[in-house]
DNA sequence: AATATTTCATACTAAAAAAATATGAATTAG
DNA sequence: CTAATTCATATTTTTTTAGTATGAAATATT
C-alpha cells in the first residue's frame, strides 16, 4: 500500500498552483524544476489534471497553468482519483473483476469499511488546507530566526 | 495505493484460523484450498506471520497451525507491518531513503497526518472483530432461510 | 510570414515490485 | 523406514510504475 509517485508529483504540482496568484502563469519546465520532477513526466501528469478542471492552460509561447477551481474545492480525494492509477484500495470493491469470492469472504466487509473510511478522510482534505499547513509551519520557522 | 495479494491472503488466513477451535490443527494445504490460494504463495506468507507469534505451528506429518494469541490481540496494523512490503505510504515517513526535499516538502505533513490515521484506523481493528462481522453477516443470511 | 516557445498526444523503454513456481531439506507420526 | 508435513531459498513470470523519446499543434514575438 505505497501512494504513487504520479500522485505525489501531481499533489505538489496542485499545491505549488494553488499557491500562486492564479493570473500568473507557470510553465511546466519551472514546476518541473521547482519541484525536482522530470518535465516529461510532469507533462503527462497535468493532462487528466487539466481534464478534470483542477488546473487551467493558456497555450503556445508565453503559455502556462493556473489553478483551475478555488483550492477548498478541490479535494485530496478528487486528485487521487485521477491520478491513482486504480483509486480503489482492492479491485473487488469496485465491481470491475468483480472476484468470484466476494460474497463468501471473510474479509470483504473489512475492506469495504476500511475503503470507506479512507475515502472520507481524503474528501475532507482540500489543496487549500494543505496550503494552509504549509505557510503556517513556514511561519513557525520564521518565528524563530 | 493498493492492498496486495499478499496482506489480503494472510488476512484470510487468519480470519481463518481464529475462526477455528485453537487445538484443531489447520495444514495449508487445506487452507489454501479453503482459501483459493496457491500452496506455496501461502507458505511464503505463514512464515513472517509464524515469527510475529501470530500463528503457532506443529511440524512434520499430522502437524499443522493454529492461531498464535487470542484474536482480540492480533490487530490488522500489525498484519500490515509484516505483510506490506512497505508498511509505510511514502518512504519519506520513515527516515530511510530519506528524501532531500522532506524539509521544504509542501506535502510532507499531509502524507503524515494522512499516515497517522490510516494506521490509527488499523490498530484498531483486530482478528476477532473481522471473525464477529463475518459471524453476523452469516447469521443475517440464515435468517432469511 | 518565419521563428521560437510552449503545450499536446502517443508510443516506447527500463526498472522495480509483486505474484507465483520450483526444488529439496528438516521434522515427526505411524 | 516411510509418508506426510513444515521450512528455506532460489528462480521465473507477470504486472505496474517511472521515465524517455518523438514530433504535432498552438501562439507570441519579431
Amino acid at each position: 500500500m505505497k501512494i504513487s509517485t504520479r500522485t505525489r508529483y501531481g499533489l505538489r504540482l496542485l499545491v505549488y498552483l494553488a499557491g500562486e496568484n492564479p493570473d500568473k502563469l507557470l510553465q511546466v519546465k519551472e514546476i518541473a524544476k521547482h519541484e525536482s520532477i522530470p518535465v516529461k513526466y510532469l507533462e503527462q501528469i497535468i493532462r487528466p489534471l487539466k481534464k478534470a478542471g483542477m488546473l487551467k492552460v493558456v497555450r503556445g509561447a508565453k503559455g502556462g497553468y493556473f489553478i483551475g477551481r478555488r483550492p477548498e474545492n478541490i479535494s485530496v480525494k478528487e486528485v487521487f482519483d485521477v491520478l491513482e492509477n486504480n483509486s480503489s484500495l482492492l479491485d473487488c470493491l469496485q465491481n470491475k473483476n468483480t472476484c468470484e469470492r466476494k460474497n463468501i469472504c471473510s474479509t470483504f466487509d473489512f475492506w469495504n469499511n476500511f475503503n470507506n473510511a479512507v475515502n472520507e478522510y481524503l474528501e475532507n482534505v482540500s489543496i487549500a488546507d494543505i496550503v494552509k499547513m504549509q505557510r503556517e509551519k513556514c511561519q513557525k520557522l520564521m518565528f524563530y530566526i
